[in-house]
DNA sequence: TTGAATTGTCATCTC
DNA sequence: CTGAGATGACAATTC
C-alpha cells in the first residue's frame, strides 16, 4: 500500500489536480479499482472511517503490546507495523491541511456552496447543490465554526471572500494553507486533495434528503470544524461512531449525550449535540491529533475492505448483527446497512435516501449509481463509510436485521496482489496501529478528567473526536485487543453479550477487561465491522463480566495495561477471520469447542490456528499455573526451611540443656562416688588409697572397690560388695 | 545500558 | 491414540 500511495500521490494525484485546476474534473477513484477506497482516501488517509481502526487498534493492541514484531510468526506484521508507521508519519503532517479546509469550507458554505467548498480543482460542474442544503449545512457547521474562527482570521480574507471565485480563490487559500503547513510538512497536494473532496461533496447533486443526511454528519463533524471532517464523516467508522457513543454512554456527560440507555435513537441523534461540546474541550488536540486518527481509520476502512473479500461467507453465525453492536448504537441495522449498500436501500427507503447523498459526494453520482444497482462491491467500501453515519441518525429508528441476507460486498473484486498488499496492510492496522498516538492521546486524556475524556470521545466532533476518540475509543472500544483487557474494560459500556451461546464471547482471562459483547458472527459478514467485533472481544478480559456497568469504565485508563495482554493470538485469529473469540477457543471444553468448529465452517488454515490458539492459550494458562505452583512450592520450601530452622534450634538448645544436665549429673555421681570413696577403710582402717584403689560398677548393678589396673578382673576379686547408696 | 523478572511458547512427558 | 495438564528450557519483553 505504500508503495501505491506513493505511486498514487505522486503520479496520478498531481496530475488529477493539475487537470482539476484547469477546469476539468476528473475522478480517480473511478479507474481505481472498485474494490479499493476512495482515492482520496488512499492518499490522504484520514477519513473517519479510518479512525475505527484506530480505535480498534488502539483497543486491540494498544502500546502495540498485542503484537509482538519479534515473533518469529508475525514477520508478516512486523513488515506491516513498519509500513503503517511510515503511513503515520505521513498522515501527521496532513493533519493541519485538514482543518484548514474545513474552516474554509464553512465560510464559504454562507455564500455559495460550490465556491465556498474549496474552490478547488472543480469549478461547480458538479450538479447544483440545493440552497437549502446549503443552508442546512451551513446552520449545522455554526457551531463548528465557533471553535474554528481562529484559524479563520488566520485565513484571512481569503477563505471568506473568494466564494465566487472557485479555482482562483480556492487556489489562493489552498497555497496559503499550504504555506501555513509547509513546516509540518503537508503536501500542497494534501490540499487539493482535501478540496477536491469537498468540493465533490458539496457539487453532488442533492436532495432535500440529502441535505437532511448531510447536515447530521455535518453537525456531528463540525465540533471540529472540519469540511473533511464532515465528508469523512461520511466514512465514519462504525467503531468511531461506537467509540464516540460509548463514550458518552459510559460518562454520561456532555449534557446531551449522557446516559440513556445505548438502544434508543435518541443517541444517534445526539450526537451532533455531544460533538459540539466536546469540540470545545477537545479542540486544543484536535489539531494535532486528529489527522492521524483519520488516517488510521481510512486504513481501517480499507482493511475492512480487503476483509470482505478475504472473509469467507460461510460465516455463519450471523445471528443478528445489530446485538452484537454496541448497545447504544442501536443502529445496528444501519451498520449492516453500510456495509450493504444495496441492501439496505432496499430495505428503507429512509436508509437509501440518507445514503445516497452521501454516495455520491464523494464519487460523481453516476458512478454510485452503478456501483449500487450492478456491483456493490464496487462502491462498498465508500458506501459503508458513509452510510455508517448517517444510518446511526437516521436509520436508527428501525431495527433491520437480515445479516445473513446481506451478500459479500466485496466478493472477489479485488486484485490478488493488491489484496496480498493490503492484506498485509490490514495486518499492520489492526494489530498496531497508531497505538503509539493512542498511547500518547491516553496519557493526555488520562490526565483530563474523565468528563474531559468522555467528551473527546464525543462523535460529534471530528478532530476531537478522533483524537480523542483514538485514545478513547482505543480504551473504551476494548480494541485492544484483548484491548480493553487487560484490562478493566473501558469498551465494555456496551457490551453487549451475544444471546448466542455459541456466538456471545465470554470473558475468559482475568487478565482481559474488555470484552465487548458484540458477536463475532456478525462480523464476518461485514469485514470492518468485523473488525471492531474483535477488536471487542479479544480485548476483553477473560474474569470480567461480559457486561459491565457504566461506572466501570473508570478504569479505563487502566486497562491499557491489561491491552498489552492481547496476544498475538489475537492478532492471528482477527487476521485469520476467526469468528469467534479466542476466549472460547481455549476455554471451552472439547466438546464445545468442537461443536464450534462444526459451526463454522473454516478453512484449513483457520482449524489450525484455532487449535494453535488453543493449545497456547491452555499452555499460557497451563504455564502461569505451574509458575504459580512453582511459585507457591518454593515459598512452602522457604517456610518448612524456616520452620525446621527454628525446630533446630530448639532442638540444639535442648541438646544444650541435656548436656548442662548430664554435666551436673555426672558432677553429682562424682561427688558421690568420692563421698564414699573417702568412707571406705580397708583392714586396718585405713582409708584406700585412690591412686590404687577405685570404685567399679558391676553389670549386676552392685559397685566393687578394685585396685587400679585391675578394673577388668573386678567380678573376679571383689573386695567389697554392696556398697550401694 | 544491563541484568533480573516476567511472560509466552515449544517440546516433552505423564496421566 | 488423543487430549489435557505439567514442566523444563528458551526467547521475548518488561521493569
Amino acid at each position: 500500500m505504500l508503495s501505491l500511495k506513493k505511486y498514487l500521490t505522486e503520479g496520478l494525484i498531481q496530475f488529477t489536480i493539475l487537470l482539476s485546476l484547469m477546469g476539468v474534473r476528473v475522478d480517480l477513484d473511478s479507474y481505481l479499482p472498485s474494490h479499493l477506497p476512495p482515492l482520496h482516501e488512499i492518499i490522504l488517509g484520514p477519513t473517519s472511517a479510518y479512525t475505527q481502526t484506530q480505535f480498534h487498534s488502539l483497543r486491540g493492541t494498544s502500546d502495540g503490546y498485542g503484537v509482538h514484531p519479534k515473533s518469529v510468526d508475525l514477520d508478516h506484521f512486523f513488515t506491516s507495523r513498519r509500513l503503517l508507521n511510515s503511513v503515520r508519519a505521513l498522515d501527521r503532517l496532513q493533519v493541519p491541511t485538514t482543518e484548514l479546509d474545513a474552516w474554509l469550507v464553512h465560510r464559504e458554505a454562507e455564500g455559495s456552496v460550490s465556491s465556498a467548498q474549496t474552490g478547488s480543482s472543480r469549478p461547480a460542474d458538479s450538479p447544483q447543490e440545493l440552497p437549502g442544503s446549503e443552508n442546512n449545512l451551513r446552520d449545522a457547521l455554526v457551531a463548528e465554526q465557533g471553535r474554528g474562527t481562529e484559524d479563520l482570521e488566520e485565513l484571512g480574507a481569503t477563505a471568506q471572500p473568494g466564494n465566487s471565485d472557485l479555482s482562483k480563490e480556492d487556489i489562493d487559500l489552498i497555497d496559503i494553507l499550504w504555506r501555513q503547513d509547509i513546516d509540518l510538512g503537508v503536501g500542497r497536494e494534501d490540499f487539493l486533495l482535501h478540496d477536491k473532496r469537498n468540493d465533490e461533496l458539496w457539487e453532488s447533486p442533492q436532495d432535500d434528503l440529502q441535505v437532511d443526511i448531510l447536515e447530521p454528519a455535518l453537525l456531528v463533524d463540525g465540533e471540529t470544524g472540519e469540511n473533511v471532517r464532515h465528508q469523512d464523516q461520511a466514512a465514519l467508522s462504525i467503531e468511531e461512531c461506537l467509540s464516540l457513543l460509548d463514550a458518552s454512554y459510559a460518562f454520561g456527560s456532555p449534557a446531551e449525550f449522557s446516559d440513556s440507555a445505548p438502544s434508543d435513537l435518541q443517541d444517534a441523534e445526539r450526537f451532533p449535540g455531544p460533538s459540539t461540546q466536546t469540540d470545545e474541550l477537545l479542540s486544543p488536540f484536535l489539531p494535532v491529533m486528529e489527522n492521524p486518527v483519520d488516517l488510521e481509520e481510512q486504513w481501517q476502512d480499507l482493511m475492512s475492505l480487503m476483509d470482505m473479500q478475504v472473509m469467507d461467507d460461510n460465516n455463519s453465525a450471523d445471528t443478528s448483527l445489530q446485538s452484537s453492536l454496541y448497545p447504544p448504537l442501536q443502529p445496528d441495522v444501519d451498520l449492516e446497512r453500510m456495509a450493504l449498500p444495496s441492501c439496505s436501500r432496499d430495505q428503507s427507503d429512509i436508509f437509501s435516501s440518507s445514503l445516497e447523498p452521501f454516495v455520491a459526494t464523494d464519487s460523481p453520482l453516476p458512478q454510485f449509481s452503478s456501483h449500487n444497482s450492478s456491483d456493490v462491491n464496487s462502491t462498498f467500501g465508500l458506501t459503508n463509510l458513509t452510510g455508517i453515519l448517517f444510518s446511526q441518525h437516521l436509520n436508527s429508528t428501525t431495527n433491520l436485521t437480515a445479516p445473513e441476507v446481506l451478500p459479500d460486498p466485496l466478493g472477489g473484486i479485488l486484485d490478488e496482489a493488491l489484496l496480498d498488499e493490503i492484506s498485509l496492510m490490514d495486518l499492520a492496522l489492526e494489530e498496531g496501529f497508531s497505538q503509539v498516538q493512542a498511547s500518547q492521546l491516553r496519557e493526555e486524556l488520562d490526565s483530563d478528567s474523565g468528563l474531559s475524556l468522555d467528551s473527546h470521545r464525543s462523535p460529534a466532533s471530528p478532530s476531537g473526536s478522533e483524537s480523542s476518540s483514538s485514545s478513547s475509543c482505543s480504551s473504551s472500544s476494548s480494541f485492544s485487543e484483548e484491548g480493553a483487557v487487560g484490562y478493566s474494560s473501558d469498551s465494555e459500556v456496551v457490551d453487549q453479550e451475544d444471546s448466542d451461546g455459541a456466538i456471545g464471547y465470554q470473558p475468559e482471562y482475568s487478565k482481559f477487561c474488555r470484552m465487548s459483547s458484540q458477536n463475532p458472527s456478525h462480523y464476518q459478514r461485514l469485514p470492518f465491522l468485523e473488525h471492531i467485533g474483535h477488536n471487542h472481544t479479544y480485548n476483553m478480559m477473560p474474569d470480567e463480566p461480559e457486561e459491565q456497568p457504566v461506572a466501570s469504565r473508570g478504569s479505563r485508563r487502566q486497562s491499557g495495561f491489561l491491552d498489552r495482554q492481547a496476544g498475538r493470538d489475537e492478532q492471528r485469529a482477527r487476521a485469520m477471520k476467526i469468528p469467534f473469540s479466542n476466549e472460547k477457543i481455549i476455554n471451552l471444553p472439547v466438546e464445545e469447542f468442537n461443536e464450534l468448529l462444526t459451526k463454522y465452517q473454516l478453512s484449513e488454515a483457520q482449524l489450525c490456528l484455532v487449535r494453535d490458539i488453543r493449545r497456547r492459550g491452555k499452555n499460557k494458562m497451563a504455564a502461569q499455573n505451574c509458575r504459580k505452583r512453582k511459585l507457591d512450592t518454593i515459598l512452602n520450601l522457604e517456610q518448612e526451611v524456616k520452620r525446621l530452622n527454628r525446630e533446630r534450634s530448639a532442638r540444639l538448645r535442648e541438646k544444650g540443656e541435656n548436656i548442662r544436665s548430664l554435666q551436673q549429673m555426672k558432677q553429682e555421681v562424682e561427688n558421690l562416688y568420692q563421698e564414699v570413696f573417702s568412707q571406705l577403710r580397708d583392714q586396718h582402717g585405713r582409708p584406700y588409697s585412690s591412686q590404687r584403689h577405685a570404685l567399679h560398677y558391676n553389670s549386676n548393678g552392685n559397685i566393687v572397690l578394685v585396685p587400679r589396673g585391675a578394673e577388668g578382673q573386678q567380678g573376679r576379686r571383689p573386695e567389697k560388695k554392696d556398697q550401694r547408696k
